[in-house]
DNA sequence: GCTCTTTCGCTACTCGTCGTAGCGTATCTG
DNA sequence: CAGATACGCTACGACGAGTAGCGAAAGAGC
């Protein structure tokens, strides 16, 4: 989770204790004031720690708030529950939690926008906050294929492609709908939207 | 398109030749500098225009930059093809072309980011720039009924909820795609994409 | 023409934040 | 205990947002 390598060996090591405590003081802060609103300095005032102990681990802001957003998304899951429907639906339904909460509003699609210009923080992005909800995806296709819902895949870069779209597909969407139309992402809207993915657009005439 | 009424009447009119040298040049600002190295002051410069100018039109950088972008959303059509398939096609390619832009693509996600804490820049970039991509969902669809591709709408209300999925969908996966996931976004990943919009998920058993 | 009104460019200013430097102290390893 | 590193603190330089006040310019109305 720290930047650095974990073990350095000499010399007085580094608090945990101040790793988890500047985390969760961003996250809050996040929550409370936004992306734009959160500075160094009040973050290091909530966590008990001096601004230069901050930096001393984090690079910059983003660097800091990825870190902090990330370990909310370790948290997805997806279960098999028996249909492809109901496992859509269901991470949905976790994903979209998660986007109701005040610091990862805040804090989401502000770092998308910095890493459009950053690589290294893009990089970073990818791995700890973009890779984990990919996993997801992968892990409900291989699913629904042992249960016999799916063809196997035939072509592993065909296959790799169709999960970069469907990917894509669910968290562009549901972002879309949660912090750019800003309309709530009801138990009533995942089921049309997971429909909407496992059939053809619905009033279409064949 | 200036933010206060276009004509009062009395006294030295304001430059309706600096209202366009500012948005170009905060175009171009965005597109070399990003949103976070655009400064007020070097837009300024390059519009050959004082600062003081800048506020007098606009309140604060986002909205300015609203503004600068919303012009080119402006441009987006929706021809009638023919086919639904082909106007969605036809649809994704140019808002896809519009997000490969350095300009836009530095502007949008940071200007949706401030729009989660800033309600009065939420009504302006909804009202500037995600209403005239909605409306062309709208008359997509009102094409394909027309063409009786479709179902006429049974219920307005229905019908409303039924465009806003396809519009989140449309939008936030061709966003998540090229702001997020950094991918080309190219004439095979379209056809593959409206495809599986307008088809059940392929290799799925039924 | 003249006057009134508003905008314009300019300079200077306040305010807050980022990120860093330097120092004395605290805490670990060997 | 000695060496090495992290820590808290204070102070600082740089920079950008947004504002204030001025004289000059450019229209509108008469």
């Amino acid at each position: 989770m720290a930047p650095t390598t974990p073990v350095r060996g000499k010399g007085r090591p580094r608090s945990a204790a101040a790793d988890l405590a500047i985390l969760e003081a961003t996250r809050q802060a996040l929550a409370e004031l936004g992306w734009g609103g959160l500075t160094m300095g009040d973050v290091a005032v909530r966590a008990g720690v001096a601004k230069t102990t901050l930096y001393r681990r984090w690079p910059s802001k983003s660097e800091l708030v990825v870190d902090a957003i990330a370990s909310l998304f370790d948290q997805l899951e997806c279960a098999d529950l028996g249909s492809l429907q109901a496992d859509i639906e269901a991470v949905v339904a976790q994903f979209a939690e998660l986007l109701t909460r005040p610091e990862t509003q805040a804090a989401l699609l502000a770092l998308f926008a910095e890493g459009t210009r950053d690589p290294q923080l893009r990089l970073r992005i990818r791995e700890r906050i973009v890779q984990p909800q990919k996993v997801l995806v992968q892990l409900g296709r291989a699913n629904a294929q042992a249960r016999g819902e799916m063809d196997p895949d035939r072509d592993p870069a065909t296959a790799d492609e169709e999960i970069d779209i469907i990917f894509d597909t669910i968290a562009g969407t549901v972002e879309h709908r949660l912090l750019v139309s800003g309309e709530p992402v009801t138990a009533e809207w995942i089921r049309r939207f997971t429909t909407l993915l496992l059939n053809p657009l619905p009033g279409l005439l064949r």
